[in-house]
DNA sequence: GCGGCTTAGTATAAGGCGTGAGATAAAGGA
DNA sequence: TCCTTTATCTCACGCCTTATACTAAGCCGC
């Protein structure tokens, strides 16, 4: 009887905080379980202050029901967002509202893992005090980093972008704060952003594309994150769209991050009309922000975004034909600039492309949290814990006060 | 308590089907459970019929270790192979060895399904008639179809191949056999055989491609057949390899199948060495012998190859990107033929493709048993229900003699 | 060849936990 | 006020795992 309880609470708790309050019929309902488990999984949990009656519903003969909601300030979880050119903290209570944040001024391009932990943890840790200063108690530290995280024993990050091969960056990071802390891929947790809060919400099969200077996706097969074998999988943008096409950062030929990645598209705008000239220090948001405006009368920009919506469609109809999801979600700030002009073209390419059966079966729509959801992603990984545990985080890291948790 | 038993049986059957006998201290090992624990579910287990003590190991110094295994005789299973032209029923031990065969002389493209059902099912009842005759039981039919099998209420099957949309195979065919029936589509069988017994044993991320006159692929995370949201998933044959290329018969532009599938590889043959005219009556599996002996000599059957290799390599690389897998395999008549000669190629261009970090984490290798593997993997449907149901088939369908099963 | 040692497997008792049935609570309506 | 309805809770029951202690069955050394 391996924690037989511990599958019930969390079959309880999931609802509670995916789907919003939920009364104890059903609950029932849910998660299968007997109506006599249901109230003493929810008596514990009211005990322990995760859950908390919130009201209760109309009733229409009976005895109403009792609208049973997890408590927002149960306690507060912390994203952190290790970007290529800045460091972003911030807390978020159980609902998912910011609570806090923070900004480092730290370009991780630029120093070697030892510089960014220590600015990165000492931030966390300022967070820290200073919330459970007010009272609140820090239930763990998501981490999301800009490469592939391999999950053994520690998490191993390999991030070439930053100069990181195999970085210990979970152990660093645990040297330094007292905190349960997790460890991600940011492409993934905007993915988990998404799918939890976003344009994912109520899919089970969904892949979530990150359109940005690179390009990348994660998959969600049954409601969770698919990792492959080593953590690596959802590499959508090396993936081929042009067989022996022009030369990838990655060193392969004809990836699609090499045709429709920003600066790929501002480099074609830029050789397509003559007048466009890039400057050597590219601020490539703002460019695109230019490149989406010059579509609209120029007719060099508006053929690089049809091409581009061409080469993004197709490649989301190959993913519609080996994934078969419900949704397909553009995110990712050059996704999200691009997305309102070219989402009808990319819907008209996936539709011709992607088999007839799973096409008419999957929807193809924006992000809906913003590019900045990396961190807010970052801290549903802990989130992710605690439901998964039960209402309980895996032991240790002595967290004072917490008795009974 | 929902079956907490059956959880344990299941736990325990597992590693012995799948890895072979097992003594009990293994057993308790490989699932977790208390030593207490496996000693009675594997009491019940034998008792019922489908463990047997086999032997004992060798002590050193203790008592020794008694050998169990599943009784390969308990039951046997039937596995249907809904070819486009042909129909082939077999029956297994459960060692997965073979006990009889049947072939069905009916066309599927040529007769509509409720024929096909009727021939299909009295081959599947003349099996059994006779099976049962030598005192043997049977415990289900897998079906495998050339097509998306839709699994709601019942299983719909969409093979536009041979004519069907929407069939309800499932149905069909309980209403005329007298055993448990799941159906499958045929690619997602073969890979499933391939994973149990051939050379995807012992891999948990693994993707089998069936490389045929059509290609398709059976995608396994972490161990489990990966369906999409409508059991579509993995239409690698219908992906794109050449962005605005030859028009597949799916109606979309560039498909891998319309390069590298095998009619169309002939055709390319044709094409480049007018010396070679293909009869209207195309022999398909004889020409790709044909075409591979060629290559040893002839350049252009040579040229149609390497394309070839370099088309299937590049979408196995995307493959990789996207799945991050320990292992593919190619499986099918035309993967099994072309293999051997084009593996050394087809490897090549997956580490030059892929990103560096899951291509040095894959390996290629050949199916290892055959294209005809297809009615095998089709069976082993029930065994997987036999083995998630702790060693019962979930109910009814009147099992004479059963009483304690 | 006989105790001692080691390891495998079994019996027993204790305790965790879900469940169904019935009890109780809390409404609306006559 | 009483009846009906629906929600929730209580409780006894039984399933199942597990810890513990015990038995079984071999090797080893004297």
């Amino acid at each position: 009887m391996r924690d037989l309880r511990r599958v019930s609470r969390a079959a309880v708790l999931r609802p509670l905080f995916l789907d919003g309050p939920q009364n104890r019929v059903g609950l029932t309902r849910l998660t299968g379980l007997s109506s006599a488990s249901v109230t003493n999984v929810i008596g514990d949990l009211i005990q322990e202050g995760l859950v908390v009656e919130v009201g209760r519903e109309e009733s229409d003969g009976g005895r109403p029901r009792v609208v049973l909601s997890l408590d927002p300030g149960f306690g507060l979880v912390i994203g952190v967002d290790v970007g290529e050119t800045g460091i972003r903290v911030e807390a978020f209570d159980l609902s998912m509202k910011e609570v806090a944040v923070a900004l480092v001024g730290v370009h991780p391009q630029e120093h070697d893992a030892g510089v960014v932990v220590e600015h990165a943890s000492a931030a966390v840790n300022e967070l820290k005090a200073q919330l459970e200063g007010e009272g609140r108690r820090i239930l763990g530290v998501g981490v999301a980093v800009p490469g592939v995280v391999e999950h053994d024993s520690d998490a191993h990050v390999h991030a070439p972008s930053i100069g990181w091969d195999g970085v210990p960056l979970g152990r660093l990071f645990r040297q330094r704060i007292e905190l349960p802390v997790s460890v991600e891929n940011g492409a993934k947790t905007l993915g988990q952003a998404e799918m939890w809060l976003g344009a994912g919400r109520g899919y089970r099969h969904t892949v979530v594309t990150l359109w940005a200077t690179g390009i990348g996706a994660a998959i969600f097969a049954d409601g969770t994150l698919y990792r492959g074998a080593a953590s690596s999988a959802g590499e959508w943008g090396h993936t081929n769209v042009v067989a022996g096409g022009t030369e990838c950062r990655c060193g392969a030929h004809g990836c699609l991050e090499a045709y429709v990645g920003a600066e790929a598209l501002l480099r074609q705008w830029a050789a397509a009309d003559g007048t466009v000239s890039l400057p050597e220090e590219l601020d490539q948001q703002a460019w695109i922000d230019r490149l989406v405006e010059a579509a609209g009368s120029n007719a060099a920009a508006a053929a690089v975004l049809e091409r581009a919506a061409t080469h993004f469609g197709t490649a989301a109809a190959n993913l519609v034909n080996l994934f078969n999801p419900e949704r397909i979600v553009v995110g990712g700030w050059a996704g999200l600039k691009l997305g309102p002009l070219l989402l009808p073209r990319i819907r008209e390419v996936v539709a011709a492309q992607a088999l007839h059966y799973p096409a008419t079966r999957v929807t193809v729509e924006l992000g809906r949290l913003g590019a900045e959801a990396v961190a807010l992603g970052a801290s549903t990984l802990i989130v992710e814990e605690l439901l998964a545990g039960g209402g309980r985080l895996p032991e240790g890291h002595a967290q004072p006060s917490a008795a009974r948790f």
